[in-house]
DNA sequence: CTGTCAAGAAGGAACGTTCGTTTTCGGTAC
DNA sequence: GTACCGAAAACGAACGTTCCTTCTTGACAG
């Protein structure tokens, strides 16, 4: 049977969302219209109609695909032995995000969508707490083995819950430099993540002098 | 002649701010219609079109009274003698603002409309840039009177020089500290900026830190 | 009576969505 | 090889709604 649909419908929605997302960060989320996207697609209001239910649902998958995401380049940041300091973290964050990401700040709009859009603010809360938790994830490993000052691990649980706590207590702050500098990059030109890098590392330093204490 | 009418005229502008940020607030910036501000405000819409030029005119003014502002809290605290530290400043940003200022994500949403829109984007862009000074001159305040180790200021210019432009290489960082903290509060429910605290004073030592040596 | 202001119906453009029609294309009969 | 068929996909004009703005009408103060 349709041995091709299955990959066309995956391409044609593609299609579909690379246009939206470049109509988005010309000219705002809010003055989209299915007309533009028609436009800017190529392709035909009925062609569009059968992929995706609504112009809501056109919004949603483009959330979608933007938000999250990066979760796991902090997990996998945790599992590298040695543990990568916080600024080389931080730095992958936004290194290799595709071109205009920050600048257009679509993904700024969709936050603010989502203030008042149920289904997109769920899409964003869940994609924030899974960032404190990766966050915290690694942030913990590498006060445990970059910064665990009895070297030995593992027999002390008290110690480990201790950094598990701190951890999760500056997860907010981290992921909230990063949100932040989404909102400066999208409002003013040439905003560098890197401006924040010493900030990062500093906030993690004293994580570790109070886990020390 | 108009003896009232300046008062008038300024408080029928107010009437309907408040009633565009009650809906903002409520549906969205995106989803705002004339016709819920007419509805809310309880004026016509004759009424409102003798105040404001248009919908455009009316949600800049919102920006205009939303955004920014907040300036002199730090200018203030730069003032004071002793220099209040860093976490408290911080949190004087966030005391004495309006029920659901950062709840309802209304600034959040006006970050995101000056993504695309011009006017708005300059307005934003004033406000950041203003907020970077007043939070540099703040920490240049805090780092010369509280954390001076040479107790003899003013003699040492090149100490000075270095003491501001390290306040202001990391005042983006607290900008962004600030800023992520209300797109987490727009979206989340129960984030409190006492959660960031700690991590502003790390920022803040670690600059210390360094400006001793 | 005159000038100011508010009301609210109506205009008119823009938008999201639907639906009847056309095109494309792989398979099948001849 | 050619002609035909049927289903899947795309097209795009048209519809009904929503929305911003304007304009006529009426009330009230000086």
């Amino acid at each position: 049977m349709p041995v091709v649909s299955e990959d066309h419908r995956a391409a044609q929605r593609a299609r579909v969302l690379a246009a939206t997302l470049e109509v988005a960060g010309r000219k705002g989320l809010s003055r989209l219209a299915m007309s533009d996207i028609i436009a800017t697609s190529g392709m035909s209001a009925g062609a569009i109609y059968a992929y995706f239910a609504g112009k809501d649902d056109v919004v949603y998958a483009l959330a979608e695909s933007l938000i999250g995401g990066r979760v796991d380049v902090l997990r996998e940041a945790a599992t590298e032995r040695p543990v990568p300091p916080p600024e080389e973290a931080y730095r992958r964050l936004f290194v290799g995000l595709p071109e205009g990401f920050v600048s257009d700040g679509v993904v700024l709009q969709i936050w603010a969508e989502g203030t008042a859009n149920p289904r997109i603010r769920a899409l964003a809360r869940r994609a924030i707490e899974d960032l404190y938790a990766s966050a915290a994830n690694y942030l913990q490993a590498w006060l445990t083995h970059e910064r665990g000052h009895p070297p030995v691990e593992a027999l002390d649980d008290a110690l480990a819950g201790l950094r598990q706590h701190l951890a999760e207590a500056t997860a907010p702050a981290l992921v909230a430099l990063a949100q932040g500098f989404m909102v400066q990059g999208g409002l003013i030109e040439n905003v560098h993540a890197t401006r924040l890098l010493p900030s990062i590392r500093a906030i993690a330093e004293a994580v570790a002098a109070s886990a020390r204490a």
